[in-house]
DNA sequence: CAGTGGTCTAGACCACGTA
DNA sequence: ACGTGGTCTAGACCACTGG
């Protein structure tokens, strides 16, 4: 007898793997509008509710944005619905003033045995490391250590990201054309250091937030591992579970 | 003119509700079957297309779970695929072994101002607060203090909890009927005081992590609210963002 | 085999945004 | 007025489960 297929894949899964190749291609960008529905029916020969469903699941990931009236657009980390979609530290008091990015250094090394395997690249390879302050209404908060591979970051320095007014990764969207969609973040609870003590304004040893972030990019590439240290005096980490 | 309708609803939206009042008065189990997307169609005199759009979001809600071939089922946290949802604390290495939870304490009380406020209910109306530890390989990891309206967890003790063999939320599912299908962590860093540095074996004043929980049920309504103390020696708090 | 959910189609109509 | 996404229908067929 016929083996059973051992991997069915129903067209619209198919549908959405080439929108994919699209996207990572770069042939739809973050923030244009991608063909309507009616044009990717005929571009890939499959009916209308096909190709919705392919969009359904990916505005499910928050790769795209439905706009009734408007059209299908690729989410872009402009749109300030995206703004707090990785940053979870919110204000005791409902404070809804942004918080604003401080870079304070930025520098190049080399990938030792962690970077290496976080960022799964060759140890020795080149990476730029970020040290930057956040700050609440005019207060110091997180201070954030980043791990960037050298080789997507080319031409990073401490005044491309000074004089940067928008997030972080807005930054990484607009000039390296790089997109992030989804991150893991491992929280646990250490003392702070001299250094961090000074910066954040608290005393050595009060209990701080480590947050350790991977990001990753499409293919589940990762592109970012970073540390952060977040004084929960005033604010605290909100999640929601579903 | 006629007035633009402020609040238009899709029909599927209105099965929904229909549906979601099912599951309120528990005409629908958790754990049972409900009737297939056919009978639905019929009983509510829609296409199955539309009940098919329904269920859909209920199910990415977790509210309901499809199993093609058998049929669609109300979610349970018996379900061994629910009973990591809302414990996001992981060994650092892979240990896959469950936690076992521990009863400490349980008595009962009347709400203060913050209680009251956080389970909307009067002060002054009776709760119920329950200690326990859970341990992770024997070894103790995190401290739970648990407030409960007295009022749906009547006959709750510390022999109904000890001589339950599951989780938390399975026992309030079997005993009070009480689905659990939502809540919010504010997580903090603090120092362990003396008390709990004994119970979880740490040394006083070991920063830990203070996650603040408010458990909601149908219709977002609060039913629990806890605090949980977790050491992050040898595990962390994960949380994926997407 | 029958019954369930899962996919796909084609077409009609509605709500929203823009011009 | 037009084009977009959003809803709804009816029907055909596929994949999975269990008797």
């Amino acid at each position: 007898m016929a083996p059973a297929s051992p991997t069915f894949s129903p067209l619209y899964r198919q549908i959405k793997s080439l929108m994919m190749q699209a996207l990572e291609s770069a042939e739809w960008r973050p923030g244009q509008a991608i063909p309507s529905e009616q044009e990717l029916a005929a571009r890939f020969g499959v009916s209308q509710g096909t190709v919705r469903k392919a969009i359904d699941e990916m505005a499910a990931e928050n790769l795209l944005v439905r706009k009734q009236g408007k059209g299908t657009f690729v989410a872009s980390h402009n749109d300030p619905r995206a703004l707090f979609r990785f940053l979870r530290l919110v204000p005791e008091d409902g404070d809804l003033s942004h918080p604003v990015s401080l870079p304070l250094e930025c520098w190049r090394a080399k990938a030792g045995q962690e970077a290496s395997r976080v960022l799964a690249i060759e140890p020795g390879e080149p990476i730029i490391i970020v040290r930057r302050l956040l700050k609440f209404s005019s207060k110091p908060v997180v201070v954030d250590e980043i791990y960037l591979p050298g080789e997507i970051f080319q031409g990073l320095s401490l005044e491309v990201l000074q004089s940067w007014s928008g997030s972080l990764y807005s930054l990484f969207e607009a000039r390296f054309g790089l997109r992030m969609i989804r991150a893991e973040e491992r929280i646990r609870a250490v003392a702070a250091d001299r250094a961090t003590a000074d910066i954040l304004k608290v005393k050595e040893g009060v209990p701080l937030l480590s947050v350790e972030r991977v990001t990753y990019t499409y293919g589940d590439r990762p592109v970012e591992w970073r540390r952060g240290l977040y004084s929960t005096a005033e604010h605290y980490y909100l999640n929601e579970l579903n």
